[in-house]
RNA sequence: GGUCUCGUAGUUCAAUGGAUAGAAUAGAAGUUUCCUAAACUUUAGAUCCAAGUUCGAUUCUUGGCGAGACCA
């Protein structure tokens, strides 16, 4: 049990002694101690005060007292001052902790627990390549389900691949007017951008036919736009796909394969993969027989010109429709039928969606429709909603040539990781392919570490002039420290010095604590970070973890303690704080090299 | 028009209703015969405005101003 949980135990247990009270776990509020004060964790007074009658020193003193005098084996003094109890922890607890688990390399990890949950994130469009805010949605994905994993959940990874629609069909169209048969191969492009730049192409011509109608047939801006060729091509083409026309089918598949050869190697770039795909092109007809069920239970109505609603106004909502007057179903069907399948594949409790927070509506709906119609998967619905990522001009957009592009992105973090690792010259020694995995290991570090340190419900700002630090507050700063530690047990090691648990006569000097009082919240952490579904819980955590290790070590010595003991004990401290670091990281989807 | 989210140092981010609002970066000053200076140390700098609840409000409530998203 994590310390703060045992002094919350024994807190209750010495009011229940003391003035035959129960009072709840969970009331208790036990903090850190500011620096400035005196002692380690501190309980906040006031909440019972009132409760118990009592002033709140007079409060402090009984219970300090108490808790001192039975407790012998974990504190060692208090004070009191205003409404908080300060106490002291005993050195040997901190001592014991390190001895048990300095050799743990998964410390932290909890064992499975039996339970189910599937995660969804990703979600990439096959007319367009993936761009920042993909960047962010997918670590958020894979963070999550690592931080899922190391809670002891059996985590599922999907992904649902927006594979058909108008969009698809604006870059096919483009491409039979204007490529001349031309092939990601032939151009030498990456599939994802081959069609994307097609995609742009549509618009441009798009908008040059509609100027050109407004110019010559003198219509309107908004009649020309729903009269444009190209507009009308794409719609017609649309229509071919849902008939099977056999041309069109093909057409999509080929520009499809090259849309995934390119998202393959995206996700290969940036270590990312899924458990299963789905492609809507397969689910966007599920959930059909659905509203037919929902219209039996009397949970759905039909409107005079048949189309099919749910009134959510009840419930703070509006109505909304689920299936058109032409019998076509809307987005939220799909989703609902897949809801249901996904159910029956996996009997997953939990299922997370990954998705912006521009859909808080849609997932409010989805959630309430699939509880009204007494789904089985319906409370397991969890929408992990994130902010944008903005530019400070505000967000980014195509038209305007803003996105910023993924595969752009990553390249140049790893070519800024080249960059200082060459100027600093440390691993000159290293191969070529030993170079290019830590370029990559420090590249991807910094970008992960940058689009997780942030609350994800948070919208973020991104700002292209600037690069992306390796300084601070990131991700190369954490690795750097865990390389530093390697360095020193290397050495170690090439002495032939075994690191040994041993009993420990001296007492521990306050850098020496502040990070064994760091590691041993790790736990707590990595559960919080579950709880809240909250990555940057654990970015916030190992900064400080690294940046507590880093004045320790500034300050003293590790190979050069002043005694056998010392050098022992900072060793495990230093061994234990490698393994909560790179785990950590792990956590983030991120590495930690050796060397750097 | 309706619903929701957000507003903290110059900038990017923290702070389950708790002590003197933390970091990073940019700024100023310093540290390298000693385990990796992608580091360490010192310094200056902020809660949009106005009421309310509370022993205590960045946090909760109401109103205003400002930014964004969604639903029509």
């Amino acid at each position: 049990m994590s310390l703060t949980n045992t002094i919350k135990q024994v807190t209750t247990i010495a009011i229940e002694e003391l003035y035959h009270v129960t009072i709840a776990e969970s009331a208790i509020l036990v903090n850190a101690t500011k620096p400035e004060f005196e002692g380690d964790y501190t309980v906040v007074l006031f909440a019972f005060v009132k409760q118990l009658k009592k002033s709140p020193d007079a409060l402090g003193q009984e219970l300090g007292n108490y808790l001192v005098s039975n407790n012998p084996s974990l504190f060692s003094s208090f004070n009191v001052i205003k409404g908080f109890l300060n106490l002291s922890v005993v050195d040997s607890y901190w001592i014991s902790f390190l001895q048990s688990e300095y050799t743990n390399a998964t410390y932290g990890i909890a064992p499975m627990n039996g339970e189910k949950v599937m995660i969804e994130y990703s979600s990439p469009n096959t007319n367009k390549p993936l761009h920042l805010g993909h960047l962010r949605n997918n670590f958020l994905g894979w963070s999550i389900a690592e931080i899922l994993k190391a809670n002891g959940y059996d985590v599922v990874k999907t992904c649902i691949v927006n594979d058909r629609g108008i969009h698809i069909c604006k870059s096919m169209i483009a491409w039979q007017l204007f490529a001349n048969g031309a092939t990601p191969e032939s151009t030498n492009q990456k599939g994802d951008h081959f069609v994307g730049d097609y995609y742009v192409k549509f618009n441009d011509e798009f908008k040059r036919q509609v100027e050109e109608l407004v110019a010559t047939k003198g219509m309107t801006k908004e009649g020309a736009e729903k009269k444009a060729p190209i507009l009308l091509a794409a719609q017609q083409m649309l229509l071919d796909w849902e008939n099977g026309n056999p041309e069109v089918i093909a057409l999509w598949e080929r520009m499809n394969t090259w849309v995934y050869a390119g998202f393959d190697a995206t996700y290969k770039a940036i270590g990312s993969n899924f458990d299963r795909t789905y492609f809507e092109s397969q689910t966007y007809l599920l959930g059909k027989d659905l509203v037919e069920e929902g219209l039996t239970k009397g949970v759905f109505y039909q409107k005079e010109d048949s189309s099919v609603w749910i009134d959510l106004t009840a419930d703070g909502l509006d109505e909304k429709i689920v299936r058109r007057k032409d019998g076509t179903s809307v987005y939220i069907t799909q989703d609902i039928g897949l809801a249901v399948n996904k159910y029956e594949q996996y009997h997953s409790n939990k299922s997370i969606y990954v998705v912006g927070d521009e859909q808080n509506y849609h997932f409010k709906v989805l959630k309430l429709i699939c509880q009204k119609l007494g789904l089985p998967s319906a409370d397991g619905i969890f929408h992990l909603s994130y902010g944008m990522v903005e530019l400070p001009t505000g967000k980014m957009k195509s038209r305007e040539g803003t996105v910023v592009d993924a595969d752009d992105l990553v390249a140049e973090m790893i070519n800024i990781s080249k960059q200082k690792t060459e100027e600093l010259g440390k691993v000159k020694d290293f191969t070529t392919d030993e170079l290019s995995a830590l370029y990559d290991t420090i590249g991807l570090g910094a970008l992960k570490f940058y689009l997780l340190r942030v609350d994800p419900k948070k919208k973020m700002i991104f700002n292209p002039e600037e690069s992306i630090e390796f300084q601070g507050f990131t991700g190369p700063f954490i690795q750097f420290i865990h390389a530093r530690i390697k360095s020193i047990l290397r050495k170690m090691s090439a002495e032939g010095f075994t690191i040994n648990p041993i009993t420990v006569t001296e007492s521990l000097l306050p850098q020496e604590k502040a990070i064994i009082v760091e590691l041993e919240l790790f736990p707590t952490v990595i559960n919080d970070a579950a709880n809240e579904y909250d990555p940057s819980k654990i970015a916030i955590y190992i900064y400080n973890l690294a940046k507590t290790f880093s004045s320790f070590y500034s300050e003293l010595s590790i190979a050069n303690a002043e005694s056998a003991e010392k050098k022992t004990l900072r060793l495990q401290l230093a061994q234990l704080t490698a393994h909560t670091l790179k785990t950590g990281m792990q956590l983030l989807g991120a590495g930690v090299p050796d060397r750097m």
